[in-house]
RNA sequence: CGGGAGGUAGUUCAGCCCGGUAGAAUACCUGGUUUGGGACCAGGGGGUCGCAGGUUCGAAUCCUGUCCUCCCGACCA
């Protein structure tokens, strides 16, 4: 079969869709919304889990779980956050099936199992937890908890894309209880500087750290922290949130502790979460024409060997060479697989670990063992070139390093590039429609003209930078001063 | 949820208008020749035509319903 893949100038959406098809990272199931994410795919995610779980860690936080059910009446008990996730809930509403009376073989809801209760199907878990945190706070020596649980969640969202947005997602939720406000606050900027590090340093994807507007904020929170990336089309991906909540979910479920001199308070709280969404981020920002191109350190095989030979007596003295190759990647910690099935010839092996981004290809032949050296083709650069087997795996070790590091300059290069101050309306128009990307302006800080320039120019903001520099203007749309440019993006 | 397109072999699709024994390419299996960018020859297996009803002597084809997918929009922390 040829794997034709769709090129991102004729249609970036369905390019999109077969790089993650045809990689082999996921596929639709017969679930609506939902995707099955497959071995390669969640060897990727696997990847990713692990090098943040050990971030989490190390950063004193410690693993738990929590239902997948909330009960109504918890769920609602902090409103804002009750009405900004009410309309994408699933609910569960009976506990039983019985027999079709009319149709045999086939199943109905038996109407008498109906719950006392109904149960949401959790888009969030700041309910259930605070309601598990009420139990575990009496003091300030309680104090701080520092969970972290992994997860799926659901949100029953009108139009998927996979990994981007599906009904059902895997993801990471932080949540942690503060005897004071400015520890909370901390904890909230540390975890979104845990976030940067990984999104930039393992998944190679450059990502500016900012704060929301209210009107984007998350439902519950105070504030809303988040890192924004951007994709090859020029539109902007919200790769993860850190949010400080305030006392609000300690109020409304009552969670007090003692301070030193005995003085009730409520407790201070933040939640974090990242999600699959960011492999979907990965895939829109580094892939190509010819398929996905992973970054080194997460990538779920670094390095594939493939044998080009004439017979039997070739491929044995080939084996016995990719062997010790093999087995000296293997001291390094290098992800190495050797493909030797004989179904299929070299090229399209070539073509095919091409368009599943394995970031380094090394061929060998007999004529590379005549001349004691093999082929070694990049991903990132299609670059090949032939190095001597003697030293081979500190080179590869090299290259993988030099290929992580090509693929965050690039992008950041692009994203880089793609950072326009507009001054005027039009100019902010003129950006967006066609060079596309961010855009710096200044906003006169109100919520019914940020929303009016969403709906005139179909672009929100995505934040205002940490460390915003502050400078005299005049908003874009109203003409009222302003103190700062703040980033505009069509977003995901 | 609105508009458009689609669901037939593992995959990509033809057949449907005009009802009458389900096709091609590719993939797969066997044997052989091959192997430095998606190999070739010969033989072979594989599909309740998304699902459920209906019309009919007969339905992939006509009708109704329903599920799923894609694209655009609305929605979305």
């Amino acid at each position: 079969m040829s794997k034709e893949i769709t090129s991102r100038q004729q249609d970036y959406s369905q390019w999109y869709n077969d790089l993650i098809l045809k990689g082999g990272l996921a596929d639709y199931s017969a679930v609506r919304g939902c995707m099955v994410i497959k071995p390669y795919g969640f060897a990727l995610w696997e990847n990713m889990r692990d090098v943040l779980d050990k971030m989490f860690k190390d950063t004193g936080h410690v693993n738990a779980y929590f239902p997948l059910f909330v009960p109504k009446s918890l769920f609602e008990a902090e409103e804002t956050n009750a009405e900004g996730f009410a309309k994408e809930c699933a609910i569960v509403t009976h506990y039983r099936l019985k027999a079709d009376p009319n149709i045999k073989g086939k199943l109905i809801v038996d109407p008498e199992a109906k719950l006392e209760e109904e149960l949401v199907v959790r888009p969030t878990s700041e309910a259930i937890i605070w309601n598990t945190y009420k139990g575990w706070i009496q003091s300030y020596r309680d104090l701080p908890i520092l969970v972290n649980q992994w997860a799926n969640v659901v949100r029953w969202e009108m139009r998927t894309r996979l990994f981007l947005r599906t009904a059902e997602f895997l993801w990471q939720e932080g949540h942690t209880a503060h005897a004071t406000k400015e520890e909370a606050i901390i904890e909230t900027e540390k975890m979104l500087d845990v976030y940067a590090d990984f999104v930039e340093n393992w998944m190679a994807l450059p990502v500016i750290k900012g704060i929301k507007t209210p009107n984007e904020r998350f439902a519950g929170a105070d504030e809303t922290y988040c890192i924004e990336a951007l994709m090859q089309d020029g539109k902007a991906l919200q790769a993860g949130t850190s949010h400080f909540l305030g006392q609000n979910f300690a109020k409304a479920f009552d969670v007090k502790f003692s301070d030193m001199h005995n003085k009730l308070d409520y407790v201070w709280a933040t939640s974090w979460g990242v999600s699959t969404r960011l492999i979907g981020g990965l895939v829109m920002a580094h892939s190509d024409d010819d398929g996905l191109i992973l970054p080194p350190k997460i990538a779920p095989t670094q390095v594939v060997i493939v044998p080009i030979y004439k017979g039997e007596t070739e491929k044995n003295l080939i084996d016995e060479k990719v062997n010790s190759i093999i087995q000296q990647l293997k001291q390094l910690n290098i992800r190495v697989k050797y493909d030797d099935s004989d179904n299929a010839r070299p090229g399209w092996k070539f073509a095919e670990y091409e368009m599943k981004g394995v970031p380094i290809r090394i061929a060998i032949g007999a004529r590379d063992l005549a001349n004691n050296v093999a082929e070694i083709a990049r991903r990132d650069t299609k670059e090949k070139t032939s190095v001597s087997l003697d030293g081979l795996s500190n080179h590869i070790q090299n290259l993988l390093q030099t290929i992580q590091q090509n693929m965050f300059d690039k992008a950041k290069a692009y994203r880089d590039e793609h950072i326009t101050n507009a001054n005027t309306w039009d100019e902010f128009l003129q950006i967006l429609d066609n060079k596309t990307g961010f855009v710096n302006a200044h906003w006169d800080g109100t919520p019914e003209t940020e929303e009016k320039i969403k709906e005139l120019a179909k672009a929100t903001i995505r934040c205002i930078p940490l460390n915003n520099k502050q400078e005299e203007g005049i908003c874009i749309l109203t003409g009222k001063p302003s103190k700062q440019r703040v980033l505009f993006a069509r977003a995901y």
